[in-house]
RNA sequence: GGCCCGGUGGUCAAGCGGUUAAGACACGGCCCUUUCAAGGCUGUAACACGGGUUCGAUUCCCGUCCGGGUCACCA
């Protein structure tokens, strides 16, 4: 039974531990990354184990939302809880389903004297925790603090004769006063006084705290590397404290820095209540692309990853080699701006096919209406996520799901609307005409270049400079430029100051949309 | 409050005793351009503070301040 592994030397095991709450956030995501990283390229196993220990916490089939939300992200696990049962041979992967596992080692703990059962009330702790208030000293159950501590055995079978619950205490053999230091594969030397708290190992219904059931998982599991937020930098020394107690080697620890978030210009964690961009969900809904996200990631998580990525771009992941020692350990504030930045690229590297294929996946499950309109219109949808892609310097207008859809809308009557102003500098009385002469000379027929002419010469009859440069040479002599009548052409076909190349998305648009959008421009510049 | 971790431009960050203190995002300018985007060039902007150690400290030590974490029969 757990056995240990016959693994490539150097090989790494990793796992992630969420607990069943349902809610999985960017810090798991994070952290599943780097395990994943860690045991993949090094040849070694990834593993999901459930830390559900605490039964009050647990929400109905969070397990399945936890490896579906992964799954989603690319996080796939090479052992442990699946959404039915186990995968592998170091299970089970339930710690609730482990509970025998943690009595037995607790039993043997206790037969050493390294253990012992404490029958305190929470009355008589929060008494103790007052007068240690009162006396300001440090809080905890430990030294003299510890009133059942040293209890005979006539007096532990006495309260147990009376049936009265209790829980299993670590008999800390430790002393604050000695400091100890431990390498952290993240954060270097570690120095920390020793633990002397006597630690809850066993809850009065026999299921383990986190500290004791994580020993004794790590190590049966043959974990080689512990990564976990550093809100668990303060129970190490108990940690320490029990591997040694139980004789057993730790793994590598590793201290990730929390995600923090600005907040009316002061830095502070991200909270599952306030701040909906730490949900999974949020990235999910808005429909930004799982490689995106974790190309976002990846360069929060390693800080030469942005480099090594500019140097290779489109490389596999499998190139670039992950390392503990290169993740900050300081503060790392999340970014929207940058997400969205590294989300263009990732989007202007793809196929358009790919683009098309993912925003209707997002649209079938965020936006049902829109995606039956699109739909309906593949093709066209397809050459419009095509403009512009591929090539030297592609376009890089989209950003996530949502936005896509915001951004293309406009090829759809359904979604039509006027949402910028024509530009101010073109009277309404030249945009009418402007529009107007566009329309009798509109030749769906035209290339782009025979197009553009056109454009240029409407321009010049009406007054405008045909290049910019002619206009900033000499601005007194024009009323503008010809962009400023591209303005009032884009304005009228999209609705909007910023779209694609306008002679494509009017070949995707046909000659009938194009006119009746042109004539629509000019009935509403009537008034 | 005790203990722990951290503090380089607005943000993410290289840097490990001697550097003109990288780079990316964001921001400004210019060029290109029928718009926007992209691209090219370019600009603004940082070692929290005070003491040491040292020929020399962003780098090492101490103190202060600031930020964060943690002090449960939650993880």
């Amino acid at each position: 039974m757990y056995p240990p592994r016959s693994l490539p030397a150097g090989a790494k095991v990793t796992r992630l531990g969420p607990s069943p709450t349902g809610f999985i956030h960017l810090g798991n995501l994070y952290g599943a990354f780097a395990d994943e990283r860690l045991a993949h390229q090094s040849g070694g196993v990834f593993i999901l184990r459930i830390e559900d220990t605490d039964n009050k916490r647990e929400v109905e089939g969070a397990v399945e939302t936890i490896i579906s939300s992964l799954d989603y992200f690319g996080v796939h696990f090479d052992e442990g809880a699946v959404v039915e049962g186990d995968k592998g041979s170091y299970g089970p992967y339930r710690q609730r389903q482990r509970a025998e596992i943690y009595q037995t080692f607790a039993k043997l703990l206790i037969q050493r004297g390294q253990a012992y059962p404490c029958f305190c009330t929470e009355a008589e702790l929060s008494e103790i925790h007052e007068a240690q208030a009162a006396l300001k000293e440090n809080f905890g159950y430990y030294g003299k603090w510890a009133k059942h501590r040293d209890l005979s055995l006539q007096e532990i079978r006495d309260r147990l004769d009376l049936g009265a619950p209790f829980v299993v205490r670590l008999r800390s053999q430790g002393d604050p006063a000695r400091y100890f230091s431990i390498e952290d594969g993240i954060r270097g030397t570690l120095s920390m006084p020793e633990n002397n708290q006597d630690v809850v190992l066993l809850k009065a219904d026999g299921i383990p705290t986190y500290h004791f059931a994580h020993v004794i998982d790590d190590h049966l599991m043959r974990i080689t590397h512990i990564l976990r937020g550093e809100e668990w930098l303060s129970t190490l020394p108990f940690h320490v404290e029990i591997f040694k107690t139980l004789g057993w080697e730790h793994p590598v620890f590793c201290h990730t820095t929390v995600l923090m978030k600005m907040d009316d210009g002061a830095k502070r964690k991200l909270s599952k209540r306030k701040d909906p961009e730490l949900g999974l969900d949020y990235y999910r809904g808005l429909g930004y692309h799982p490689a995106a996200v974790r190309e976002y990631l990846l360069t929060v998580l390693n800080s030469n990853y942005e480099e090594w990525r500019l140097a290779n771009p489109g490389a596999d992941i499998e190139g670039f080699r992950f390392t503990t020692d290169k993740m900050g350990s300081s503060g790392a504030l999340f970014d929207l701006d940058k997400l969205s930045d590294v989300s263009k690229d990732v989007l202007a590297a793809m196929t358009a096919e790919e683009v098309c294929d993912f925003l209707l996946g997002w649209a079938r499950a965020y936006k049902p209406e829109a995606s039956e309109v699109m739909d309906a219109r593949r093709d066209d949808l397809l050459k419009i996520l095509a403009i512009g892609r591929g090539g030297e310097n592609p376009r890089k207008d989209l950003i996530y799901a949502a936005q896509i859809f915001e951004f293309i809308q406009f090829f759809f009557d359904e979604y039509f609307r006027m949402e910028d102003e024509y530009p101010d500098n073109v009277s309404p009385e030249d945009r009418k005409a402007l529009l107007k002469d566009y329309l009798a000379g509109y030749d769906a027929g035209d290339d782009a270049q025979v197009w553009f002419d056109k454009v240029r010469q409407l321009a010049m009859d009406h007054g405008f400079a045909a290049k910019p440069k002619d206009y900033k040479k000499n601005p007194e002599a024009f009323k503008g430029h010809v962009g400023d009548v591209s303005a009032v052409l884009r304005v009228a076909l999209s609705g909007r100051r910023n779209s694609p190349d306008l002679w494509e998305i009017q070949q995707i648009m046909g000659p009938d949309r194009v006119k009746a959008r042109i004539q629509a421009g000019i009935q509403s510049t009537a008034q």
